[in-house]
RNA sequence: GGGGGCGUAGAUCAAUUGGUUAGAUCACCAGACUGUCGAUCUGGAAGUUGCGGGUUCGAUUCCCGUCGCCCUCGCCA
């Protein structure tokens, strides 16, 4: 490579003017006029344009009809002011050009799969496959440079603010409980697996043990579990553990980290204190335990107006203890058909309820297929309650109170998507507190951790744990963004009778408990200080800072909806001769 | 594992009620052109309509199966 840059691609202007610079790049565009050719060199930092001209270097002309898209290449030339009225004001570097002197074809390129162009995307899986050239387009690569900058940011806060950065071990014990562990074979102890962690868990809570004091890390999780939009096989976390603390000094340090990303990446100032709503809160109001403040349409209760209403829907869901209430959705009557309004049965169903019941309000009358059933009481009452107006619509759901709410904060995500009321560049957080600390697993028909196992009970719940425990609340907190859970932690057990009463209410036995956790047992026996701490999904977090539409876009090499990559046709099988030495023998599928 | 959507040229998309030679744009190839920046102009090449089967005189279109990708439910303490 004879021609070395001297500048970068996006950084030449006026002010350079008759230097001589040498720069390095990606061919991507050329615009041949014959004796006159353009050339758009692109590299990380933008784009220049490059003038060959015959006129001005004739012996050029050759080599530059060879150059095709993405060639890399090396020109040596003088940086010119544009002639008038060719300046392009849509380029960083448009006052300016390189005239062309040198020119040095460093690698050829094939015709690319897709074009390198941010203005076409294309499917999925040939970006997927070919992602090293999908990342040559600038919007994904802004994306990694923001991801890059938001981790740089909390590792500045966090080591400013005296944490120490720890690596806990990848290949770990198996825990039951939980996400799916990928597992990885011994081969020193055949028949042996170590698991891949689905977090540091109880590495960050050893090392509070071990007198660390203030933990952080930045590091992979691996789940083996199904993907979505927002969930990857593996995932980065933000992971915090502190000692001697309480609920607050963890959310005070964390609204801190976060409103130094918000500053530094985006350069928007967050209001601290964060809001904090409580767990009933949130799904009474929103029908969700991540609610999206960025919209109102707030569930409200209609138990009071419909308490004595002889329609089967209402009396039948209040008389079995469930509840009946609704949503209003602005001047929306109009756009609602029938058919939109049946479709909205579908998506209530989804979560368990029976149907979605709808009011339209007209002048001075109102439509729906329970005006018959209703009172004027009762028409009057929901009218008042909702300060419905023409036009306006409100959807109602009735039955068990759980099913209701999740019906009705699924219905208001839905509409709020459909009529666009989300503003586009609003961040809104906000902290989820006072979560139960068990919830009733219908499907094992005992208690599971809301949580985790180590979750410390709020101290004054603690004598509920003998005779209501599914009343008692945890030490816990969400961080919720946009209605994404961005995070959460909590203030862990550190005495190890309380631990063990736990695995008891949980249904989980001596021996098993010493047979998985026996380690971690035994190490608060020897003097655990309290501690409490975070875990924040850098991934999701990067991706709402972006308006990324998925986790992929925000992981360089992602994997597809089966976990496959693409690009290397991981995973794959391996050879016998692998197996042999790791006493694996893999069944025939059925 | 369940539900839904998509699959047509290298790429992005189109193709009437099932109808004759499957089109357009960009990219690609050849040529013209000294002020373009989505360059323009002329010409060219490019298709197992994901794959397999079925219905039909005839299938990109309808049906069944299968594969891949996406969304979603379950799952993710």
């Amino acid at each position: 490579m004879k021609l070395k840059r001297t500048h970068t691609c996006g950084e030449l202007s006026a002010k350079n003017t008759g230097s001589s610079v040498i720069l390095n790049g990606w061919v991507e565009t050329r615009r041949d006029h014959g004796g006159l050719v353009f050339v758009d060199l692109r590299d990380r930092y933008g784009k220049t344009q490059v003038v060959f001209s015959t006129e001005r270097n004739k012996d050029l002309h050759e080599k530059v009809n060879q150059l095709k898209l993405e060639y890399v290449i090396a020109v040596k030339g003088k940086v010119e002011p544009r002639p008038e009225g060719t300046v392009n004001p849509k380029l960083a570097t448009g006052e300016i050009e390189i005239n062309a002197e040198e020119l040095e074809i460093l690698n050829e390129a094939k015709t690319t799969p897709f074009e390198i162009s941010d203005s076409i995307t294309s499917a999925t899986e040939l970006r997927l496959k070919y992602r090293y050239l999908d990342i040559r387009r600038p919007s994904v690569q802004r994306i990694l440079i923001q991801r890059s900058e938001i981790i740089k940011a909390l590792r500045d806060y966090y080591g400013a603010n005296g944490f120490v950065d720890v690596e806990t071990p990848f290949l770990v014990k198996s825990t039951p409980g939980g996400a799916r562990n990928y597992l990885v074979p011994s081969r020193l102890n055949h028949g042996s697996f170590y698991a891949l962690p689905e977090s540091p868990q109880i590495y960050k809570q050893l090392l509070m043990l071990a007198g660390l004091d203030k933990y952080y890390q930045i590091v992979k999780c691996l789940r083996d579990e199904d993907l979505r939009a927002d969930r990857q096989p593996e995932f980065t976390q933000l992971d915090v553990e502190m000692s001697f603390v309480d609920i607050d000094d963890v959310i005070k340090t964390t609204e801190g980290a976060v409103a130094e990303v918000f500053r530094k990446s985006l350069g928007i100032k967050l209001e601290l204190p964060l809001q904090r709503m409580e767990y009933s809160e949130a799904m009474s109001k929103y029908g969700s335990d991540k609610p999206d403040l960025r919209f109102g349409m707030q569930l409200v209760d209609l138990g009071d107006i419909v308490k004595k209403s002889s329609f089967k829907v209402f009396s039948d869901a209040l008389s079995n203890g469930g509840a009946v209430k609704g949503i209003k959705v602005e001047s929306a009557a109009g756009g609602f058909s029938r058919k939109n309004l049946d479709d909205l049965n579908v998506l209530v169903q989804g979560v368990g309820a029976k149907g979605v019941l709808w009011i339209k309000y007209e002048e001075n009358d109102i439509n729906s297929p329970a005006k018959k059933f209703l009172t004027p009481e009762e028409i009057a009452g929901f009218q008042q309650k909702f300060n419905a107006k023409k036009d306006d619509l409100v959807l109602i759901i009735a039955g068990p109170l759980k099913i209701t709410n999740l019906a009705l904060g699924q219905l208001r995500l839905h509409i709020a998507n459909k009529l666009n009321l989300i503003k586009k560049g609003e961040f809104k957080l906000c902290w989820v507190v006072e979560f139960p600390l068990f919830e009733y697993s219908e499907e094992e028909k005992k208690l599971v951790s809301s949580h985790h196992p180590f979750t410390s009970p709020k101290v004054e719940d603690m004598p509920l744990l003998d005779t209501e425990p599914a009343k008692v609340r945890a030490r816990a907190y969400d961080l919720v963004l946009n209605g994404v859970e961005l995070g959460g932690g909590s203030i862990r057990i550190h005495r190890q009778d309380m631990q063990k009463k736990i695995f008891s209410l949980l249904g989980i036995s001596d021996e098993e408990a010493k047979e998985k956790f026996g380690f971690l047992l035994e190490a608060f026996e020897y003097g655990a200080p309290p501690h409490g701490g975070i875990a924040l999904g850098i991934d999701r977090f990067v991706m709402l800072l972006t308006g990324a539409e998925s986790i992929r876009d925000v992981i360089a090499f992602p994997k597809t909806a089966k976990a496959v990559c693409l690009m290397t046709n991981a995973p794959s099988p391996v050879t016998k001769k692998q197996l042999d030495e790791l006493g694996i023998a893999v069944k025939e599928k059925e």
